[in-house]
DNA sequence: TTTTTTGTTGATTGACGAGTCAATAAACTT
DNA sequence: AAGTTTATTGACTCGTCAATCAACAAAAAA
């Protein structure tokens, strides 16, 4: 049985399975051995790839957010023009993708990692700097010098419209969430209103 | 040492060490000895007093609530003015008694559990409710029949702005949240611009 | 003054879970 | 063919923790 070369695929599934478990517990009360089962394998195989459950949290981590810089570098190349941008960002944010009820769930329980995990920390705020960096590109061609205050408030309204997405019951709709980010971009272009 | 009538003072003892732990540890794995010790009493009297420890998390819950429900009031109660009522909320909102990192910090954790505990869920709903009832009657009159988009905008905001506190080193910075807040309102407003 | 109620804790139980280990097996190397 | 590396797991260790229990103390009720 033993092939050769398991090893990125194995840590694939385990990273996946992590996100799945994450989002479906709501929680990171995960058994190394429930994720394991979930991504077809024992628990001690899981222990030898990942040296330790933080570890596989943190890959998971990582793989949400590659996923999401991803979407966003996609949308933003097929963007014309600063408002586009900002439109793309958006989009890329509350895409299917990424705003499915596993990925919302994980991504909370990693923001609370975060909070005590230094490596969480690190990587909450790369993507926290490149947020803000992309909208202020977009932004600024639109209304100057208020850009800052501007892209500080979309980044929190982005995140505050993730961690109601949470709370809902149903299916996510990322076209009301962009909607109503939109309206609060709307209300600060110059000429639009 | 039987004192009598000791029940609520060790209830409400146990509930603000509850607070204070979750806030620390940056997350609900908080040991029921540990809150019990900074309560200053025994593990075994915490199960005497709340059955569980799921209950007393309840219960810190409903605390961190009741106490932003009447720092709300107070304020509504002073304001003049629809305008002046929606300031009022955000300035509650942002208030040092609340905005202070183990209250943010268990207020966060709270809407993890939220995800998994019905009667969680149901605090923080009410919670949600409230506050959109309260933007709605300032706001409506400032804007009519854009309030509704506007409170849900609002109150979008004020989570994410929350959430981004958990993750800033240094001392809370309740002024810069309420100003942040209080352009996205500004910016909505008909004749201020 | 017995009895009941209320307060209080140390010790124990029982479950669960992260991480390790020894052992097995299939490939690749020399 | 012997040796090495990679894959894989069942069994085990060790620690932790929620919850329970038995016991003791003091006040209040009888």
């Amino acid at each position: 049985m033993p092939k050769l070369g398991m090893e990125p695929i194995r840590k694939a599934a385990l990273v996946k399975a992590t996100i799945v478990e994450i989002g479906r517990a709501g929680s990171l009360d995960v058994t190394v051995s429930q994720i394991a089962k979930r991504a077809g394998m024992s628990s001690a195989l899981a222990h030898h790839y990942f040296g330790s459950k933080e570890d596989m949290f943190l890959a998971a981590m990582r793989h949400v957010l590659t996923l999401y810089g991803a979407e966003v570098r996609g949308a933003l190349a097929l963007a014309d023009g600063p408002e586009a941008r900002v439109r793309a960002i958006l989009a890329a944010s509350f895409s299917p993708a990424n705003f499915r009820r596993e990925a919302v769930g994980a991504w909370l329980n990693f923001w609370l990692m975060a909070q005590t995990v230094p490596q969480a920390r690190r990587l909450l705020a790369v993507y926290h700097r490149r947020l803000r960096s992309n909208l202020l590109v977009g932004l600024r061609p639109l209304i100057g010098a208020r850009a800052d205050v501007v892209a500080n408030g979309l980044a929190a309204l982005i995140d505050g419209l993730y961690l109601r997405e949470v709370l809902k019951s149903g299916p996510p709709d990322g076209s009301a969430a962009v909607a109503q980010a939109l309206e609060y971009l709307a209300a600060h272009l110059p000429q639009t209103r």
